[in-house]
DNA sequence: AACCAATCCAACCGCCAACAT
DNA sequence: AATGTTGGCGGTTGGATTGGT
């Protein structure tokens, strides 16, 4: 098969780094009108100069009317530990039972909240029985990521309802909401 | 007010499987 | 069967923001 053009260095420049304002209503006014689908092809019809990857990743992390975003629930960080606990680093497998919610954002919320926490109820139990660290406080943070995560946390989970509700109230004041694109997106296609 | 450290999260990268040619 | 392309996934990073001193 012949190579693609589109990497070669006198074709388009590949734009990296955030999105602007202008690229989103493109792509959304886009996708409302095509669809989805051939993310590369989808890149070029419409004018963007990103890759087909960069796309979809926006698309689907935040662009999408039904995605939500911020303000997990308590209910949510449950089950967002129960099946952590069953399948491990599954993103998207665990993503998929939480309507709404990005396997991105549901990584993210583990890595800066669940496992912060996690570690900081090792290491406090860890001083408490001082004798038995063995190697857990080493590893313990790679291995959650490993074959069985049962045992690799202990159970403070139940602590969990306790752990202050670590969102702020609203998010991304610096940055153009998702009502104020699709209400410009929807002015504008009429 | 100014600085520094910690935290958060959007977006990138690399790998791999599935599919197309 | 071999090779190229694409999409999806998990891991990682860089910049912005927040909090502490």
């Amino acid at each position: 098969m012949k190579k693609n053009a589109i990497s070669s260095s006198q074709d388009v420049e590949v734009r990296k780094g955030p999105w602007t304002m202008e690229e989103d209503l493109i792509l959304i006014n886009y996708i409302s009108n095509h669809g989805e689908g051939v993310w590369n092809t989808l890149a070029r019809s419409a004018g963007l100069k990103r890759t087909g990857k960069s796309c979809r990743l926006r698309w689907l992390n935040y662009l999408r009317p039904d995605v939500r975003r911020g303000n997990i629930t308590t209910d949510e960080q449950l089950l967002i530990m129960e099946l952590h606990a069953k399948w491990g680093n599954r993103w998207s497998k665990i993503a998929k039972h939480l309507p709404g919610r990005t396997d991105n954002e549901i990584k993210n919320y583990w890595r800066t909240r669940i496992q912060k926490h996690i570690k900081q109820t090792e290491t406090f139990n860890g001083q408490k029985s001082l004798g038995h660290t063995n190697q857990a406080t080493t590893s313990s943070t790679q291995t959650c990521n490993a074959i069985n995560p049962m045992q690799t946390y202990p159970p403070p989970y139940e602590n969990l309802q306790n752990f202050s509700s670590p969102f702020p109230t609203e998010t991304n004041e610096n940055m153009w909401s998702m009502e104020e694109l699709w209400s410009i997106h929807l002015l504008s296609s009429d």
